[in-house]
DNA sequence: GGATGTGAAGTCGTTCACAGCT
DNA sequence: AGCTGTGAACGACTTCACATCC
């Protein structure tokens, strides 16, 4: 296993992971430093620098073999096998998360949904993805991570109700937590939570924009 | 204007931001650093030294007044007056943006929402959010700049269309781009693009998780 | 020639400890 | 006593330049 580096590096990884995707699935066999880092947004030096760190993957004076390379990260990240998730609170944004499992490339798989509230949640899963969807209540999150090992409940909740969605989850054993919402939730030693607030990307991008007016 | 400071800080003071919002509608009228560490996962020294880069925000012995910090912070992340949104693109993921306006606290206005198939949308649109909203055809996107002077597009269409649609978003002349989508896209100097794709951070999430074992 | 891998240098971000104010 | 503001020490990340290999 790969000693603990920090998520900076990791998140550029994930970047360069998802770009190596792309261009397998048009065919591209051989990648550049350079060709990584335009994409990506860094520089070709960095590039090297981050995957150096975990060993070597390229040939000098020819480049990264795509696959291959594909394959080392996800071996890094952990991703080299698929992987267990579950929806906790079904309203707009779990059944966006839901039609968008092709965003996942192939690595996560989306094994249950749940809620307080299943019957009213189905009729509106099924008018936005016209696919069925098993919809429990959340009483079941036990017996399902007893059968399917869940590697990761994504808290799509309202607000209000995150930390009780949370407490639960951590009841019953899942370690990661992706919260969707805006409030923080806390969580014991040995779980892990990461928070998506887009706001904060949001506010950054206008602030940016304070600085880069034309001339 | 302040200076031009890292991604990390920026996106630390978002956060600060956020929670004192929070706060402040709770009631309350001072913090300390330790209470926005805690909360914001830093330390308390951390807070300090973010906040004393742009000034003099507290009172020793005393903390800081949740009020004054929170505008402090708004002037300097240039969120201090109402910025306005359009959304490009309204499928599961634009309708999730429009409904949960509460996310933006006041600082943001979506003011429009496009689509190069608007009458097909607004059906979607009606049932989500049970709010009438206007959806018009993208060709339109350059008057209603004109008239409204838009700050930010946020790009949710499908990932194949969302270089297609940023072109037109530059054409136009919005300066600040949010990409939703998987795809990169690419603009010209004097604009910025910021990517939200949550999943290098579930990816990273996988990576801690193998470090995280119990014992 | 062309691209990787890497030490060394440089920059940036964080922690520490404490002086100073209330 | 309590909490901010801050220099100094520390550590982490990034760039640079070049030796190395195909």
């Amino acid at each position: 296993m790969y000693a603990n580096f920090s998520e900076t590096i990791i998140n550029r990884l994930s970047i360069y992971m998802h770009y190596l995707i792309e261009q397998e699935e048009q065919g591209k066999q051989l990648v550049s430093s350079y060709d990584i880092a335009q994409v990506c947004g860094v520089t070709a030096g960095l590039v090297r620098k981050d995957l150096a760190r975990f060993g070597k993957f390229g040939v000098k004076g020819v480049g990264y073999d795509v696959a291959e390379l594909c394959e080392g990260i996800k071996r890094i990240l952990g991703l080299d096998h698929p992987l267990r998730v579950a929806i906790i609170g079904i309203g707009t944004l779990g059944s966006y998360l839901l039609s968008f499992q092709e965003f996942f490339n192939g690595n996560y798989e989306i094994v249950a949904v749940f809620d307080t509230n299943p019957e009213a949640a189905i009729t509106c899963i099924a008018s936005e993805t016209g696919k069925p969807v098993n919809i429990l209540h959340l009483n079941h999150l036990g017996e399902v991570h007893e059968a399917h090992q869940i590697d990761i409940a994504m808290i799509t909740t309202i607000p209000s109700e995150a930390q009780e969605a949370t407490d639960h989850v951590v009841q019953v054993g899942i370690r990661g937590i992706l919260n969707f919402t805006s409030s923080h939730v806390k969580v014991p030693m040995g779980f892990v939570v990461k928070n998506i607030h887009f706001v904060n990307v949001q506010d950054s991008l206008i602030y940016v924009l304070q600085f880069s007016q034309y001339g």
